[in-house]
DNA sequence: TATTGTTATACTCTATAACTATA
DNA sequence: TATAGTTATAGAGTATAACAATA
């Protein structure tokens, strides 16, 4: 393996991290959903490949604390978002799932994701674009490494 | 333009959306620099770009408010790693400039980043790496799109 | 004893609103 | 009047520590 790119690497990890820092707090206000938080969206996501998970395989899978998973859980439970059943095996675990709510809704902010999509195509070219598809999968798996 | 590629691009935000706000909460705890939050490392990493601003420009370039950087300058000033000093020709402004501390600092958190980078290379291989580095500046434009 | 989830609490970062000083 | 910066305050999101119930 040639240690030749090292520098490029370290250079494109410190943009990286410039520009992650910057982009997730500006995605934190031009939420897609109203009143449902990054972190929130993020396990509806989660629910919707998953099927179903226990609170706590969710907090290792956001890398968020069991409290905070928690709370967070509550909260979509409280808008109808997801539902709490009990472990079927297990008594001390539950098991969370999302409800017929929670499809609808991640259909609706797909449609609103879209229209600010269009305003951000207008700032990016083709190529820039499909720099950014390339590179989104590789982001996902650094973000769970 | 060809509006073919809208729905990958779609795709692709989402996905970017949901690696940002992961890395995001990873990078806030894998700190390169205990003691110095994400914001107030890209402060003097503009700093160390532009070599001195207003409080209001930085609080523009990082898309803070600013109260917010009046509290970040005043952080950073108590860890002297900033100096804040008379504006020439209006006395209302401030201008902020980065000491020699911040200097040596920058140096030495580059030398434990690639420590990190070092652990993320093992999970990505050059392939994935070039797809990062391609999209690196991307992100950046869209950070302050 | 170890593990799952919860409660109680505190911390970090940022925002909004109101204020001061200068232009 | 408008602008730069600050002070005071509040809110969102997460963490740690201590606890309950179950394995």
């Amino acid at each position: 393996m040639p240690d030749l790119s090292h520098g490029d690497n370290a250079a494109a990890v410190n943009a990286l991290r410039s520009a992650v820092m910057l982009l997730g707090r500006r995605l934190k206000h031009q939420r897609v959903d109203e009143s449902l938080s990054p972190t929130e969206m993020s396990v509806l996501g989660t629910l919707a490949r998953c099927g179903s998970a226990t609170p706590g395989e969710l907090a290792r899978k956001e890398h968020v604390q069991p409290p905070s998973m928690t709370r967070i859980v509550a909260l979509l439970e409280a808008k109808g978002l997801v539902r709490l059943e009990p472990h079927p095996e297990d008594r001390r675990q539950k098991v969370v799932s999302q409800t017929e709510t929670a499809e609808a809704m991640l259909e609706e902010s797909r449609r609103k994701r879209n229209v600010w999509l269009s305003h951000l195509a207008d700032g990016l070219d083709e190529d820039e674009w499909a720099k950014l598809r390339a590179a989104a999968p590789v982001l996902e798996k650094l973000a769970h490494l």
